[in-house]
DNA sequence: TAGTCTATCGAACGTTAGTTCGAAAGATGA
DNA sequence: TCATCTTTCGAACTAACGTTCGATAGACTA
């Protein structure tokens, strides 16, 4: 439980050679897509070494245990996502302009980032302890990045958005939408995310009944 | 895989004793409680027997094996919500109103059947063949309830309601916000369900920035 | 009372999975 | 060439889990 370097990222030399980085990376990739098919419990070090080409013992050169690699995947799947959100929502624009590129940056990730996204969405209680709390404090960033913006619309202070409890359901109502939608995409079926971005918009906007697209 | 009776109830006598179904009742309220914390494959038989005071071996006297398990939880429980659902849309009032109902009526069973609805609501895959198809048909009838009423709405005729894309991708919002309910829930934090549900339906109704309540 | 059905137990088996470890091959640089 | 560092491998260990099975005690019945 108690070790010395807990976190450290296992790319050699800090990741000064440009040879490593890319093959823990695929890792991460193969990992993710075996995770969100089967979920983590169920994917075995041995799926993910069958699926890399890769020996059992050889996995743990590139990560400590299965529960690091499952949060390597999502540090660094959800801190990229956090960073392009909270860029997004500096920018300028209405409350309602914001809004709408928050739901619809999401649904682009989405798309590109289906597997690791998903993982991130469904696997956070698979962690504990340390690495539990360092995703859960990117949750909460992207929550508060999403609620400002919904708090914003609704003519609430910035600094009563965290406690607003309407505000919060709102949020949650909306990342509701957002993450569920892992439960039924389906790429030949669905129309496209942009598409869709513009349908979850109007809905979020103005109700079921919606606006006048 | 193929047998011979793969989906009886384990019930002795067909359920004519007045004894032993209460005793699965609680088996199955058990599992539930310990599969929707942890999950179902985290969840082992060895958990459930030691959480109802029985042997290992003796659990194989109430089901199959652990699949099987899952399966009576989700029948029971996914059932028994499809039947209030479906008799809902029957009765009377505008398609506001029994659309209303129906959030209404989810959320409260939300709430008094916590364990077993999270488990239907996040499980289903891990059945497999036969009984996820049992259950997966279940899901549809649900859709198709909350769909048609939907459609109804926007002025959809109820044949057409299935293929339609639109009415199929408000209707998923809806149960993305539902679903989603469960993973930030807290009784304590959180209003009432009633509250939760009013504040669902006028977001369902008129957008982010609400009607008139 | 003998026999059958219900309900439960404990032990055991086979499999799978996470993890460790020492060896070795390849690359790098003095 | 030699020493060091990176990367990979195969074998082994241990724990946990699903499932089976024969035994058994109690209840009901003929």
């Amino acid at each position: 439980m108690a070790e010395g370097t807990p976190f450290e990222i296992p790319v050699p030399n800090g990741g000064k050679t440009s040879r490593t980085a890319p093959k823990l990376d695929r890792l991460l990739s193969a990992s993710a897509a075996l995770m969100s098919a089967r979920g983590f419990s169920q994917t075995s070090i041995r799926d993910v070494a069958a699926e890399t080409g890769l020996s059992l013992g050889g996995m743990y050169y590139y990560f400590k245990n299965k529960e690091d690699l499952l949060f390597l995947i999502q540090e660094k799947t959800f801190g990229s996502l956090l960073e392009i959100q909270e860029k997004t929502i500096t920018e300028g624009g209405s409350a309602e302009e914001r809004l709408q590129r928050l739901v619809k940056n999401h649904l682009a990730y989405f798309i590109s980032h289906f597997n690791e996204l998903k993982v991130c969405t469904f696997e956070l209680d698979s962690l504990k302890g340390e690495r539990y709390e360092k995703i859960a404090q990117l949750r909460r960033r992207y929550f508060l990045c999403m609620a400002r913006v919904v708090g914003e619309m609704l003519g609430v202070p910035v600094d009563q958005v965290e406690e607003h409890g309407k505000i919060r359901q709102r949020t949650l109502f909306i990342f509701g939408m957002l993450n569920w939608v892992f439960m039924w995409y389906v790429p030949e079926k669905d129309d496209s995310v942009e598409n869709l971005g513009s349908e979850m918009v109007d809905m979020v906007m103005n109700g079921l009944k919606g606006g006048n697209e």
